[in-house]
DNA sequence: GATGAATGAGCCTTCATTCAT
DNA sequence: TATGAATGAAGGCTCATTCAT
């Protein structure tokens, strides 16, 4: 006996997401008031709050949203199922992502997830999910790596794995200030980590 | 002939400092009130704006004192004059640093200003000043090391000196995360990962 | 040629009025939003607002019910025809359906309306008009008693009707208020008056 | 060091009840906005709320008020020391002050409290509180009465006295609506009353 | 300089009411 | 008629900032 489709319902909460995510990307949730989103989406105050029922639900749907994003660019492979391989196309994919305007926008919002996370402990739990994901996956390359004698047995690879995505982490950060350093650069210094990984002799 | 002697118009301010950044630490920027740092300062809203016209102006002067802070981790040299030691030696101290109890208020109010740089260009400007530093001294010691034979000639030191900044800041986000990494573990990352930089063959 | 039988639309409207009396009782009238009764009745809001245009309609509906309801307590007649023995047959009534647990939710909306009288002019016309009834009842029953020289001939009926009334008002606003007092006594009290009216010599 | 006397701490205070309490009278507790008091105190939202911290804060404070002014109306004695004369003289000032315009605003804020006593725990209290006092005076008053041989001793002090109380309630009520009775044929109902507790024989 | 009560713009949220389905 | 998502005016409250003392 509903009147209105669930898919209605949908489409508005996302439509009211996307308004807030581009306020929110733009001056940060704190300088984001309810009315600059009611003006973004063209919807009513009423409206918003039928979807979420305090500012702070749609800051964490906003981290949820883009949990679910981030997990698109991890599930890149090598054909060849060269773990090393796979591993630089991850680090390619994600550098030149950061490099493409759209990507910035959602790296905007990602940081300031990343400063809410000192106060929420929702987002906190999101963007600590959101880590593990990153680092298993990479750990899992660097142990199939080491399987395959092509990473240095040594290596403990969690760890490794942590540094890797503390790193791109870093790159993020450096992006959205506007630093001017070259995806090409940044994927050659990753390379050359890469290459370093190789057991000696 | 000022009536108040420089100094007590410094210590005032020190204190101010000193309480916002502990209410900031804990808070945020956005949470944390003036009447907050009052409460903390045991000071008067009057005596606050006698020494910083706007609370904005308080954010900036913290982030300030941040800058300065962060220098003196830089200067750790290695006796030997082997510069991946010393890359190792400033490693250790960031991670050993950044796993005391103490150490984490000031990196949380660092990672606020990281978001805070998003919009404010004072601020973005202190941010991206304060990585200048470490990616000129990591890269000068890379440069040193590459003269001294023990870094391949083939890294570019400025990206690889960025991608290190990069790593460490990330290794500051997961910490104020309150993610269980062992520094140690962190350490020996970061030791494969410089072992990884000398010369093949 | 209605589509709807008029019954279906009276069952509906009790059933809305049934609902907000409910929700009055327990929350008042301001805190008592339409949606609340929307829940209590499981009816929609667009139904709720086909049979009452706005929220003050029901609540002069509410206060319309009540009245109806209040008469019936005032049919009460001694079959002997002492109208003293009517007169304590009605308090009896009244104070023990105060002291069932069922009469008191009706009280609590009474008193509500009671406040509302000094806003609303249709609330206090309501009001007032459920006080002439019984204003009136009690004094013709004293002139009664004045006649049959039940009553001492020097008081003025209606004087005394009116604080007949006013005391059995002040009663119903104690027991709402959880006053413990026992019906007993309060009517032990009411004998006592009515005692006093006999004629002196 | 305070700079500002506690007088003037006291009388801003005041100033702001009787802003209020002036709004409540006339429009009751959940019409009248914040914005109205404002209007009527001359004074900026911020400093009535560093006075009471919400607006049920305020509505407490004059149920408070209310309360300590109900006090000083019971303190009428009769000079003789007669008990039944002393009765009614506190019946003749609670209804002559009923009576003059000035009275009215309590009254109307009175009523108002009545009713907030439904739901608020507090308010409940303080109106309860109200009338324990009433009661006791007047049942005192009966069993000095009875003592002296002017008061029938079946009476039991306590239930008639609660009942003489909610007598005036109700008056109050009756007031408030706007009931055109006269305070003199009040008094002459409740002289009746009095006349009635005599001992019989 | 220091104090802290006062200011008032503006924020988040609520809720009576409407209307397309 | 019944539904319930949408509307938007307005409410309570906060908080950066000012200024008389």
């Amino acid at each position: 006996m509903p009147k209105v489709k669930p898919e209605t319902m949908t489409a508005r909460r996302d439509e009211i997401l996307e308004a807030a995510e581009s306020c929110f990307a733009r001056q940060g949730f704190h300088q984001t008031t309810i009315q600059d989103i009611i003006r973004k989406s063209k919807l009513s105050a009423g409206c918003i709050y039928n979807h979420f029922p305090t500012k702070d639900d749609l800051i964490e749907a906003i981290g949820e949203k883009r949990h679910a994003n981030d997990k698109a660019l991890l599930s890149v492979k090598d054909p060849a199922g060269n773990p090393l391989r796979t591993l630089r196309a991850i680090g390619r994919t994600l550098l030149e992502d950061l490099h493409k305007k759209d990507g910035l926008r959602t790296r905007r919002v990602a940081v300031e997830l990343w400063a809410e996370a000192l106060r929420s402990e929702t987002i906190r739990a999101q963007v600590t999910r959101g880590i593990r994901g990153p680092i298993s996956v990479v750990s899992e390359l660097l142990r199939e790596g080491q399987r395959l004698g092509v990473v240095d047995k040594k290596i403990d690879a969690v760890s490794f794995a942590r540094m890797i995505v503390a790193m791109f982490q870093g790159f993020v950060l450096q992006r959205v200030w506007g630093e001017a350093y070259d995806a090409a650069d940044a994927l050659g210094a990753f390379d050359a980590l890469l290459a370093g990984l190789a057991p000696r002799r």
